[in-house]
DNA sequence: GTAAAAGGTAAGGGTAATGCACTTTT
DNA sequence: CAAAAGTGCATTACCCTTACCTTTTA
């Protein structure tokens, strides 16, 4: 039982008759992973894998490929097995890890030494692709641009380092013991509206050795441990049921979660990926299209400066498109010469000066541009303010001063000397206080 | 009785893992 | 040459925090 996956408890002691039709289907999925060595011969394209799209869809343009991910993110066990691993090869070949790293950021494939630890590891833990451990692998010895796959012990917010992971199911191990519960029961606890002082106490002895805030330990507990069956694929009929029961109770995840036996969260997701937003259109952007998001995007940035794009009402309004869709092809469309002299006006570069100079740095590589970046709402990517800053100092020829603080200075002087008064940031113009709600009255 | 703290949960804002089609390596 | 492995881009499934409401506590 305890080489169980620590995501995954649940699937053990859940409901079995009412999961075994889904096991066929989780099946069929696994034919669709990559390059499973295994399961080469089921390359060829499967049955079902021809019919289910197309009957459900009118056409082509509207295929929702059939996707399945049978691991989360990368565990507490997976890392402890990679490590593992990773140490045992290490100490047999009496590399260094800097020889390692040397040796991982040549190749381009793994390495021989390191061709094991995938072979094993895939043996122990199937499911979790040959691409993902070579990323973590990478990640582990700090290969650049691997750093965010990096082995990680633990964090004040965000993603969950594998030291408090490990150490929350220590403890609700423990408290299932004392208690003498079993493992439904106590997701049955934690879900319950009003939970004992019990799980409080629980609540407050992981709250006291983390430095996490209890709202975040809390939620993270609930989504590791629930009482719900847990199925990644959503049928049609269950598409059908979760919108007629969205028609009915509103958006009360909850309830509805209880209704479909769901987490609430993953039925909010589907919702809103996948049934408020309608068809979702896959095909090129038109030019029209385009346009419009232009606009969206820049009357939103002008109204709410200071807020972070709201890209799902920017679908919405555009209908037919994803909320990523909608990013990506906005910064794309950033990225691409014309748009990004369209976007950066006057006042925008003084006001990027402004905040160079703010950071008072010695030196030009300095420059945080994620900061500033951040500092816009992210309006523009941290490298298209880069570049802007690059094509300012060229317009202006201003690139031989002896010191950077002496070149910001003087380009501050250039901007200012024009007349402030028709130098606003675009990201001020007509602008609204967001939450005031002011502006409608 | 009231303000502040805390709980429940929907909404907001993401990103890692995977699929597909293709290139590169063995 | 075949087959396996890697890769860029798009898509999907899952993740975490914040906002906003209600209830409890001081």
């Amino acid at each position: 039982m305890e080489d169980e996956e620590f995501n995954s408890l649940n699937d053990s002691y859940s409901y079995p008759e009412l999961f075994s039709p889904e096991l066929e289907d989780l099946e069929s999925c696994v034919l669709n992973f990559e390059r499973e060595p295994s399961l080469e011969s089921s390359n060829t394209t499967s049955p079902e894998q021809s019919l289910s799209p197309t009957n459900s869809f009118n056409s082509n343009q509207y295929y929702r490929p059939s996707y399945s991910r049978r691991n989360s993110q990368f565990s507490p066990r997976c890392w402890k097995l990679l490590i593992g691993l990773i140490q045992e090869t290490m100490e047999k070949s009496g590399l260094s890890f800097e020889d390692a790293k040397v040796i991982l950021e040549k190749s381009r494939r793994v390495p021989r030494i390191f061709e094991n630890i995938i072979v094993r590891f895939r043996v122990e833990i199937p499911g979790i692709t040959r691409r993902t451990l070579h990323r973590h692998l990478r990640g582990y010895f700090r290969v650049p641009g691997f750093f965010q796959f990096g082995y990680v012990d633990s964090n004040r917010s965000g993603a969950w380092g594998v030291k408090e992971a490990e150490l929350i199911e220590a403890k609700i191990n423990y408290f299932q013991e004392e208690k003498n519960i079993s493992q439904q029961e106590f997701c049955e606890l934690i879900w319950a509206t009003d939970y004992s002082m019990e799980i409080d106490q629980l609540y407050n002895s992981i709250v006291n050795e983390l430095e996490r805030d209890k709202k975040s330990v809390q939620s993270f507990v609930r989504r590791k441990y629930y009482p719900f069956l847990h199925r990644n694929s959503w049928t049609i009929e269950e598409e059908d049921q979760l919108q007629s029961l969205v028609d009915t109770y509103g958006t009360s995840w909850s309830k509805i979660g209880q209704i479909l036996n769901r987490l609430p969260m993953q039925c909010r997701d589907h919702w809103r990926d996948y049934i408020q937003c309608g068809v979702i259109l896959r095909s090129p952007w038109t030019e029209d299209e385009s346009k419009k998001l232009l606009s969206l995007v820049c009357e939103f940035k002008h109204q709410f400066p200071l807020l972070p794009v709201q890209w799902e009402t920017i679908a919405k309004k555009l209908k037919n498109r994803h909320r990523h869709h909608c990013k990506l092809r906005f910064y794309s469309l950033l990225n691409s010469t014309s748009n990004k002299e369209l976007l950066f006006y006057p006042g925008d570069n003084l006001w990027m000066i402004q905040r160079i100079k703010e950071m008072s740095i010695e030196k030009e590589e300095m420059i945080d541009w994620i900061q500033i970046s951040d500092l816009a709402g992210r309006f523009w990517t941290s490298k298209a303010c880069e570049k802007q800053f690059e094509k300012i100092k060229k317009s202006l020829m201003v690139n031989d001063e002896s010191t950077f603080p002496v070149l910001i200075q003087k380009l501050f002087d250039v901007f200012h000397c024009v007349g402030s008064e028709n130098l606003q940031s675009s990201l001020y113009m007509n602008q609204d206080p967001p939450f005031t709600g002011s502006s409608n009255a």
